[in-house]
DNA sequence: TCTGGGGTCCTAGGACCC
DNA sequence: TCTGGGGTCCTAGGACCC
């Protein structure tokens, strides 16, 4: 059996454990350049506020309600996904949790007996509360699908439930499945679900119906035969234990759109930096640079109500794979510089690191002397950056001034992660 | 005026090999 | 005019996740 342990308004609650006035009041978290509302606490949804909807849009409807508003601070809830997944696994043992997302994990339950399931997983649930000050929902099943299934019904009828459901009986299963919409089922995306509503597939039952070889060649293949096995209670996706990153990458949309060349090439050499950092965390090098582009131009889409510009991208295999931050900012800016249009306008970019190999099996490259600042300049540069504020210390072609930046007019202190920031109790 | 920022896995098809 | 039958590796793009 398993446990998905899922944190209520991830955002929201982490904000409201240094605020606790908030605690029942409408409270949202935008995103980043405070673009979209990416969190939203029960109150806030039960006013109207939409999931993922642009700020602007909901304005009206927060300031007429009074809805507390936040910039994201993810060193904030960086630190708070740290402390609730440390506390499951203190509970559950380090191996049997698989941290799925910064604000979900997967708990392994074969060493609880079938009759002690729903106790273990309201212990997961309250001592998480009381050591985090976070509320989680858990759901209970024997696959990671039906799980997730679970934690949705939990989530709904959270007073009925108390946050914790287990489907643990084939009845149960059936009734759940039965009262869920297939779009609802954790691996049917828009388009799946558009598929199958023309085929009159509705409920997750009604799914459960099809059989496997249905979904090998109408629902993507293996993965729909996985996902008719999961429902089925046929375990077919199964724990995965921590992996290095294969991609690693940083883009950001700008605070406001920009025309300059020095401009772009200072962004993507702030975020060629923040990669590289990600990239050494992991002890990984990286062999291939990716860096794109894009630009406020209009463009004829499918979407016409989100418009993206188009996206220029350019790539270079490098010489060897490398986690030095100034080996990989040169040729990203280079890119750059190739990728700039005089006279245009634009609003992001980005840098994506990929051909990631562990930064102790480096294969030399015959050719290239590898004269290097040294792996112990970048363990300095990070330590400082990291115990200090950021940025510190960094590299000339990062700028200092910085136009490009995103707005953030709304953001909380750093309590858990910047003595200057520490939550002050008088 | 203003619309995140990450990731994963899979498949199809092309290039190339014998 | 006729034109096999495998393989492998790589990439782009689709679909999905939070």
């Amino acid at each position: 059996m398993y446990a998905i342990v899922d944190c209520n308004s991830f955002y929201c609650s982490c904000e409201r454990v240094f605020q606790p006035h908030l605690d029942e009041k409408p409270v949202v978290v935008l995103s980043n350049n405070d673009g979209c509302i990416i969190s939203r606490s029960d109150e806030a949804k039960a006013i109207g506020v939409g999931m993922a909807g642009p700020y602007f849009l909901a304005k009206p409807l927060i300031d007429k309600h009074g809805v507390e508003v936040f910039s994201s601070n993810y060193n904030l809830y960086g630190d708070m996904s740290r402390r609730v997944m440390d506390t499951l696994k203190s509970l559950a043992g380090e191996n049997n949790v698989e941290v799925y997302s910064v604000d979900e994990a997967f708990v392994n339950l074969h060493f609880i007996p079938q009759n002690k399931l729903r106790e273990f997983a309201l212990e997961l649930r309250q001592i998480v509360e009381l050591w985090t000050g976070v509320k989680v929902s858990v759901g209970v099943a024997p696959t990671k699908t039906l799980a997730k299934l679970a934690n949705n019904i939990s989530k709904k009828h959270k007073i009925k439930t108390g946050g914790v459901a287990v489907l643990e009986t084939e009845e149960k299963i059936r009734k759940a499945l039965a009262l869920t919409q297939v779009k609802d089922l954790w691996g049917v995306g828009g388009r799946s679900a558009k598929k199958l509503f023309d085929l009159k597939i509705y409920t997750g039952w009604d799914l459960r119906q099809m059989p496997e070889e249905w979904a090998r060649k109408n629902l993507g293949g293996v993965v729909g035969v996985r996902l008719i096995k999961e429902l089925h209670g046929k375990e077919a996706i199964m724990m995965d234990e921590y992996k290095d990153k294969k991609m690693i990458a940083t883009t950001r949309m700008f605070g406001n759109a920009v025309s300059d060349l020095a401009d772009i090439k200072e962004a993507v050499a702030t975020y060629t930096a923040r990669a590289a950092e990600k990239l050494r965390r992991q002890n990984s090098a990286a062999g291939v640079i990716n860096v794109f582009v894009v630009t406020n131009e209009k463009e004829e889409t499918t979407a016409p109500h989100f418009r993206h510009g188009p996206t220029y991208s350019s790539h270079i295999i490098l010489p060897y794979p490398t986690s030095q931050t100034n080996e990989l900012i040169k040729p990203a800016v280079a890119l750059a510089g190739q990728l700039y249009q005089q006279g245009k306008k634009y609003k992001k970019a980005g840098v994506i690191l990929s051909s990631i190999v562990p930064d102790d099996s480096i294969q030399g490259n015959l050719f290239e002397n590898q004269k290097s600042v040294g792996r112990f300049l970048m363990e300095q540069i990070d330590n400082i950056n990291f115990s200090m504020r950021n940025d510190v210390v960094k590299f000339a072609s990062s700028g200092t001034k910085r136009d490009w930046k995103m707005r953030k007019d709304f953001q909380s202190d750093r309590y858990t992660t910047r003595w200057e920031e520490l939550y002050k109790v008088k």
